[in-house]
DNA sequence: GGCTATCCTGAATACTCGTTCAGATCGCCG
DNA sequence: CGGCGATCTGAACGAGTATTCAGGATAGCC
């Protein structure tokens, strides 16, 4: 349906295709509702109103809403992976990678940011193939990132897991658990205590000092008050 | 509404009281459908059906859908949390406790059953708060229950935990983790592995060799064959 | 300028439920 | 027995919402 839009041929000049960007924003909006509201709470006129559109308009771009809901899962995923990929491109060394993966996990990064999402997607998997889909892509590659740094430290002589897999397996699992008390805003959770927990078992897993991950990157200006 | 059953006072001599059964019957099912079609996928109907009583009924005992899906938990609630205590009460030691809790979350013991209905509270819990209260309920107890399996085996020397709070915390964090990957049925999740990724981690947390939680329990006639 | 395909709108349609309601049925008591 | 309250039923109602649709605007192209 909807002719995945056959002919877009006539190169624009002028300004980026006005269709595409509208696209995009409704994507956008998508994701935006369905952390507002969950998955079950999402109405097509509660999309276009985020979108700024005509409910129409949702269904003339993706069929139904359940093409909405899907797409909007690609686009995230697509968004996700990317800014993981630069972020983790863009430090050094694997403590510092392993320090970052907790800060974008607790929220302070923006790969991450809403763990609600999250949670969403996991219970949509359940019974829907296109989310199941997406949530193992999006596991996969966590995963993937994880285990790259595990292994870089390890061949640094810096990390010292018993096994690798089981240690990359239970420190992203340890984040899921970790990440329903943060969305649940359980109290006594914060993104703080949820790094340090996090970093605290890594420093078990891969038989380094607790003090190996403490530090920087927190506060960065406080002991020089105004420089 | 529903008249809180006031006067139930005509003393049920020949048998049980109907109403009450029933009602009873109606919970399970509820919680049933729940487990099968999710907290938004469930309809009075299908209550009703698998209760096998009219739409009609279930309202008039529990006022509307939600009240059904609320009183669904707090049953869920009790039947957990008797049969964790149960069942906690019949083994002696901290390792066989902590053996035995691995084995309830994987899916072997009754009490946990099916993560499924866990994954939903989680996500109703966001926006309900009777679904949050409930699921911070069962969360405290099952997390006081570990703690006190904790202690009890660092008081009698056998665990060396750390920090008894933290380590609490990560273990049942990890356990909400894994049981994602569980109840996802991802590919190489099963009972088995869940169980012995918790128990090397519990092993690493409370200071103890990993072997020390190996052995027994799992495979109770394999030496010898027929006896 | 006209023509056409694409993009877009908002009202109309059709359907799915939660809830209401007008009574049946049942057990019990005076 | 006759009455009464509690329990139970299933049809009818109404609200809410995905999807359809009849057309309008727009931009490129001859």
């Amino acid at each position: 349906m909807a002719g995945t839009t056959s002919g877009q041929a006539a190169g624009g000049s002028t300004a980026a295709r006005a269709p595409e960007e509208r696209r995009r924003r409704i994507l956008e909006a998508t994701v935006a509702v369905i952390r507002d509201r969950g998955f079950a709470g999402t109405r097509v006129t509660d999309i276009a109103e985020a979108a700024g559109t005509s409910s129409g308009l949702v269904l003339y771009h993706f069929g139904s809403l359940a093409g909405a809901l899907t797409q909007a899962l690609t686009h995230v995923e697509d968004v996700f992976y990317g800014e993981l990929e630069s972020e983790l491109a863009a430090v050094p060394g694997p403590v510092e990678r392993l320090r970052l993966m907790a800060d974008l996990a607790s929220g302070a990064g923006p790969a991450v940011g809403d763990w609600t999402l999250w949670l969403e997607l996991w219970v949509r998997a359940l019974r829907d193939d296109d989310a199941r889909a997406a949530r193992e892509s999006l596991d996969r590659r966590w995963r993937a990132a994880l285990r790259r740094v595990v292994v870089e430290g390890a061949a640094a002589g810096v990390f010292h897991p018993a096994d690798v897999a089981a240690t990359t397996l239970r420190l992203s699992s340890l984040m899921d658990g970790l990440a329903i008390q943060l969305a649940l805003a359980e109290p006594g959770m914060t993104p703080a205590r949820f790094k340090r927990l996090w970093l605290d078992a890594a420093a078990l897993e891969l038989g380094v000092p607790a003090q190996a991950f403490r530090g920087r990157a927190a506060r960065p200006a406080r002991r020089r008050a105004a420089s």
